[in-house]
DNA sequence: CGTTAGTTTGACCTGTATCAAAGCAGGTGG
DNA sequence: CCACCTGCTTTGATACAGGTCAAACTAACG
């Protein structure tokens, strides 16, 4: 019970910060909505296609990641999902848990925007702010795999991901709790889980990080940054949204 | 004046088809918009960075896409709009015209959606239709980036391209005119323009595809859909949406 | 401690890139 | 009508990034 309260508060706290990161402005915690029982815990490893049952969620803990698996057992990662996160999965797409994640249903934060608030609102902004980034990490996960080499995309990701968790307070500046596996990497990055390890190494060698475990450093993020062309997608980087269109985003996830 | 209204004409027809085609519903030519000039010719070449002027904008002829390009020159395409397709590069984003291309502003059909049929009209889902099915290639091209061969690459692009101009009807059942240039293929594919020729040579050689000029025919369709693993992303081919992770799921999984 | 899941290393192989040159149009001007 | 561009594709030779296989290492954990 109480646990349970902790939990969704936690999810609050988290999603409120994302939305502040990805609008750029301060979102004021309203009572427009609060979440409430129940909470899953999906085990890790678990994979189940959209739209689910509590759709969408938002991730209060562990790692979640839309997939698609090929016939011969290939895998790829099309996004990635970190605390905080809304996960929404397409119709036929998959989505799987690649650790233990916890998710409690977002329906209460689409009723706000869809009855209460609207889109207009500040959280209504930031709702679409948070889409608007999500489909230009998307694109960049295309540059990486279709044009940089395996050295650019694991500092790329490791920039990305590391900036990611700082904007819900998962992370210092300068070092973070990578939360993937090196085949997760792998199954992201379009690599070989032997290559992820050596290029791992080859960032270390060449004093771009440091790792002790699971835990990376940033020994020069300055010269990593150049190295990779990493460009921040949170808030200030985006410019401001169009008139347009805001009503589909609203409809395609109320209905 | 003749030929603004012509070239109008063919956009709004393409349009509706592909309205059609995404939605998997016929679309009443309905009045509720017409496209009236200006009517632009982006010269082949041409870089801009959306929002741009005419935005949105419907391809009436020739190719587009939306393309990123890194310091050091490598170009990643992301999408190709192809004849009918709605062009709203996203704010930041850059898209160029691969050919020549002819638009035409796509405004009247945005008024026609927000004050007059909305997103629960016929139209409106259709719009809906085609922008999820934007979506999905997007995830497909990822995969195909990310865990495809260049074979495999190569041959998925074929018939998706192919797919996608039948639908507008430029295209017959198992031939088609391939409307990219191989270094524009190369840059979608994240491949070299060397490695695309020969592979399209072994695509030949092996009896899947025919090739005279660019004028490409299917030789063996069935087995290219195969060894490709391609799925359509029209209407009809979308799964249906299944309720997920109910807790049985959640069960079976578990261990 | 032994067991297990994950990472690292080494040896080797292959897909794809690179470089450079040669073929092949389709158009232009002489 | 030929001769020559110019833009695109193809071919060959070679190099390298990244894959595969297999074994050794590490660390957490019962």
């Amino acid at each position: 019970m109480i646990d349970l309260h902790q939990h969704s508060d936690r999810a609050r706290g988290l999603l409120l910060r994302r939305f502040q990161a990805a609008s750029g402005r301060p979102v004021a915690d309203d009572t427009s909505f609060t979440f409430q029982g129940p909470r899953h815990t999906l085990p890790a490893g678990l994979e189940f296609r959209g739209p689910g049952a509590p759709a969408p969620v938002v991730v209060a803990s562990g790692i979640a990641a839309d997939v698609r698996r090929l016939t011969d057992g290939r895998r790829q990662i099309l996004a990635l999902h970190l605390p905080g996160d809304l996960l929404d999965p397409e119709p036929g797409e998959t989505a799987a848990a690649l650790t233990s994640v916890d998710v409690v249903d977002a329906a209460p934060l689409v009723r706000a925007l869809s009855e209460g608030a609207g889109l207009r609102s500040p959280l209504g902004q930031a709702w679409l702010a948070v889409r608007r980034m999500q489909q230009a990490m998307q694109r960049d996960h295309i540059v990486r795999l279709g044009r940089m080499s395996a050295y650019e995309r694991l500092g790329h990701l490791l920039l990305e991901t590391h900036e990611r968790l700082v904007h819900v307070g998962l992370a210092s500046a300068a070092a973070f709790q990578m939360p993937l596996r090196q085949d997760m990497i792998a199954d992201f990055l379009g690599l070989s889980i032997v290559h992820v390890s050596r290029t791992t190494k080859q960032l270390k060698r060449e004093g771009l990080i440091r790792v002790r475990g699971s835990h990376f450093g940033f020994a020069d993020r300055a010269r990593l940054i150049d190295v990779t062309g990493y460009v921040s997608r949170f808030a200030g980087a985006l410019a401001p949204p169009r008139a347009s269109f805001d009503e589909a985003d609203l409809r395609r996830m109320a209905g």
